[in-house]
DNA sequence: TATGATTTTTGAACCGTTTTAATTTCACTG
DNA sequence: CAGTGAAATTAAAACGGTTCAAAAATCATA
C-alpha cells in the first residue's frame, strides 16, 4: 500500500515525470494522445499529486490566514470570523476557520495544523479554562509564526485583541441601579469559562460602587447551552414565589438571555414589565427577537478586523514586531427587554 | 527582500542546517549554548520555517478535510459544518471551514487552496447561480482529489449529498391546503439562488395536485437578508387591505420567516391567529422563538455527516470510487406559528 | 595522557513535485 | 532527401526542510 508518486505514473505511462507534470498543470504542450494515456494511468492508479511537493518548488503564492474559534454555532464567533475575513480579503488573504470546541487538545492540534500547512498566521480564541496550557503558543513563538489572541492568556506575551468584559457588565448593572432596580440577579455562564469569572467580577464591582450591597445569592449558575439554560432557569423561577422574583436579570450572553426569555414567556412572566432582561454580545438574533434584547454589544466584526489587521501586519513584516494589545470597548444597547422602574 | 531559509540561519549562527533543524524540533541533543545562539539568530532574522518543506520529507501525518460553505453567519451552514466535523473527528480528521460567500471566484480559489495545501478532500456547498462554472471541479477530478457536493451541479458527475427541496415544500403546502387554507403565498428568496427556483417549483407543484389553482401573485420575492426581508415584507403588507391578506405564508427559509414575524408583530398582525407562517431549515433560533416556528426541517447535521462519510471513504480508498448520490428527506415540523383553519 | 564512552555536530541523502535547458521527433520546404 | 523550425519530450536541477549514520568534540576515568 505504498504511496504512489508522479514517478510511478510516468513509468507506467512510459514517459518522463516532466510530461506527467505538464498534463497535471494543463500545459498545452502535450500531444493529445500522450495526454490521454497519462490521464488514463492516473485514473487507474488513483494518483493524487501531493500538494506539499507542488508548493515547494515555487513557494505557494496564495495567501491565507486561519482563525480558531471556540464554537461554530454561536453567532458571536462567526461574526468575529466574518469581520476578520472581510478585512483579510481586502488584503488578498483567504480565511480558514476551525473550532476548538473550547478544548485544549484541539486548539493545540489545530495550531500545529495551521503552522504546518503554510497558512501564514492564525487568530486564536484561546481556551483558558483550568491551568492554561501554552506550550503550543511558545512553539509558535519560537518559529516566529504570527498569531493574535482574542483573550489574554497568562504567562505569554503576544498580540491580543480583547474586550473589556468587566467594564462592560458594570455599565449594564449601573444602568439598572440608576433605573431604580434593586433586586438584580446575574445568571452566570459555564463555571470554568474565564468570561464567566470576569462577568461575575464586574457585576460585583458595580455594586461596590453603589449604595446597594452585593450578596452571593445574586449569582446564579445557569450555563450557556440552551437545554441547560432552559432547565435551570425554569427551576429557578419555579422555586420562588412571584414576589421574590428579581426585577432584573443580567445574563451571561444573548443566547442564554433568549433561553431565559422563552422560559419567562412560558411562565407568563412579562418582559420587561415584570422582569428586565439584559443580554451580552448582541448577536444577530437578539435584535430580531419580538422583544428586542437590551444587551451589551461587543463589536464583533471590529474584533475580527483588528485582529486580522495586526496579524497581517506581522505576516508582512520582515522584522519581528513587538506584541500589540488592543482592548475594545463595548456599547450598551437599550432595547425593549429592559425598563426604567418608577419607584 | 529574499526569503530566508534554514541555511541562512545556519550560516549566520555558524552551525549546520541539521543543528538548526534540531532546535526547531526541540530535540534534546543540542547543547544549550548552541541552542541559544541559534534561537537568537532566528529571532533576529525573523526566520519562519516553511511548513511546506517541513512536511515533504515525512509526509504529513495529520489528517484534515475542508468544507466550503456559502454563508458563515447562517446557522444552517454552520450546523452542516458541525455535523461534518463531528463525524470526521471520530475518524481522526480535523475539519477546516471557509465561506465562498456564494461567489464563484471565491469557491474556485478556495477549492484550489485546499487541494494545494495537503488537505485530503473537500465538501462543497456549490455556488450554482447563473451559468454554472465548473472547470475547477473538473480540475479536482483530474487530480483525483476527493470532494462531495451539497447540491447537484449540472454537467458534472460527482458525489452529492442533497435534500429534496421540491418534495419538502410540497409537504408544507399540502399541509396548509388540507388545513383549510386557501389564501397561501410564498415569500421567495434571492432570485438567482437555485433553492429559490426549486422552492417555487415545489410550491407550484403542490397546487397542481390540489383543487386550488396557482397564480403568479402567490409568489412574492422577498429575499433572505434581514433588512431586505423586513423592508419588502413591510411594504407587502402595507400595500394590502387587511381582508386581502393571505392566511398563510410559506417562507424561503427560517431567517426570512423570523424577519417576517417581526414585521407582523410590529403591525400587530397575530401569528398564527391571523396568519400562519412556515419556515424552512429549522435553524436553532426557530425553536427558541417565542412563537416557535413551524418549519420544514432539513437534517443539517446529517447532511454534514453523510458528506463527511462519503468523503473520507473516498480519501481512504486506494482505488477510484464511483460517485455516490444521497438525497435526504426533510421533516415537516409543526409548531406554533401555523394553525388549522376551521372553515 | 591515553582511552573509551558519551554528547554534539555535521553533511549527504531524501521527500515529490515543477522548471528549465537540452534533446528528440516531426512536418515541411526547397 | 538534407535542412529547418516548431512541437513534444526528457533529464537534471531546484525547492527548503528532516533524517540519520558517521565524524568530531567533549568528558570521565584510569
Amino acid at each position: 500500500m505504498k504511496k504512489i508518486t508522479i514517478e510511478d505514473v510516468a513509468k507506467k505511462a512510459g514517459v518522463s515525470k516532466g510530461t506527467v507534470s505538464a498534463v497535471i498543470n494543463a500545459k498545452t504542450s502535450v500531444k493529445p494522445e500522450t495526454r490521454d494515456i497519462i490521464l488514463k494511468v492516473m485514473k487507474e492508479s488513483n494518483f493524487r499529486p501531493k500538494g506539499v511537493a507542488r508548493n515547494l518548488k515555487n513557494g505557494t503564492q496564495d495567501k491565507s490566514i486561519g482563525i480558531i474559534i471556540k464554537d461554530l454555532n454561536y453567532p458571536f464567533y462567526t461574526a468575529v470570523a466574518s469581520g476578520a475575513k472581510e478585512y483579510a480579503n481586502t488584503k488578498g488573504y483567504s480565511v480558514i476557520i476551525t473550532s476548538s470546541d473550547d478544548n485544549h487538545e484541539c486548539e493545540k492540534k489545530l495550531s500545529y495544523l495551521f503552522s504546518t500547512k503554510d497558512i501564514k498566521g492564525i487568530i486564536i480564541a484561546p481556551v483558558v479554562e483550568g491551568t492554561a496550557e501554552i506550550e503550543h503558543l511558545f512553539k509558535l513563538k519560537m518559529i516566529n509564526y504570527p498569531f493574535v489572541l482574542l483573550e489574554d492568556v497568562k504567562g505569554i506575551q503576544a498580540n491580543v485583541v480583547a474586550i473589556n468584559n468587566i467594564r462592560a457588565i458594570k455599565k449594564a448593572v449601573k444602568y439598572l441601579i440608576e433605573s431604580g432596580h434593586t433586586k438584580i440577579v446575574h445568571f452566570a455562564g459555564p463555571p470554568q469559562s474565564s468570561h464567566t469569572q470576569e462577568r461575575i467580577e464586574g457585576f460585583r464591582h458595580a455594586f461596590s460602587e453603589s449604595p446597594l450591597i452585593f450578596n452571593k445569592e445574586m449569582i446564579v449558575s445557569i450555563g450557556s447551552h440552551y437545554d441547560e439554560c432552559y432547565g435551570k432557569a425554569m427551576k429557578y423561577f419555579k422555586g420562588k414565589s412571584r414576589k421574590d422574583y428579581p426585577t432584573a436579570v443580567v445574563c451571561f450572553n444573548d443566547q442564554q438571555a433568549l433561553a431565559v426569555m422563552t422560559v419567562l414567556k412560558k411562565m407568563d412572566i412579562k418582559v420587561p414589565d415584570d422582569i428586565s432582561i439584559i443580554g451580552s454580545d448582541d448577536i444577530y438574533y437578539a435584535e430580531i427577537y419580538p422583544v428586542p434584547l437590551t444587551t451589551i454589544r461587543a463589536p464583533q466584526n471590529e474584533i475580527g478586523k483588528r485582529a486580522a489587521e495586526i496579524l497581517i501586519r506581522n505576516i508582512e513584516s520582515s522584522t519581528l514586531l513587538p506584541p500589540e494589545r488592543v482592548v475594545l470597548d463595548t456599547e450598551f444597547i437599550i432595547r425593549e427587554s429592559s425598563r426604567v422602574l418608577k419607584n
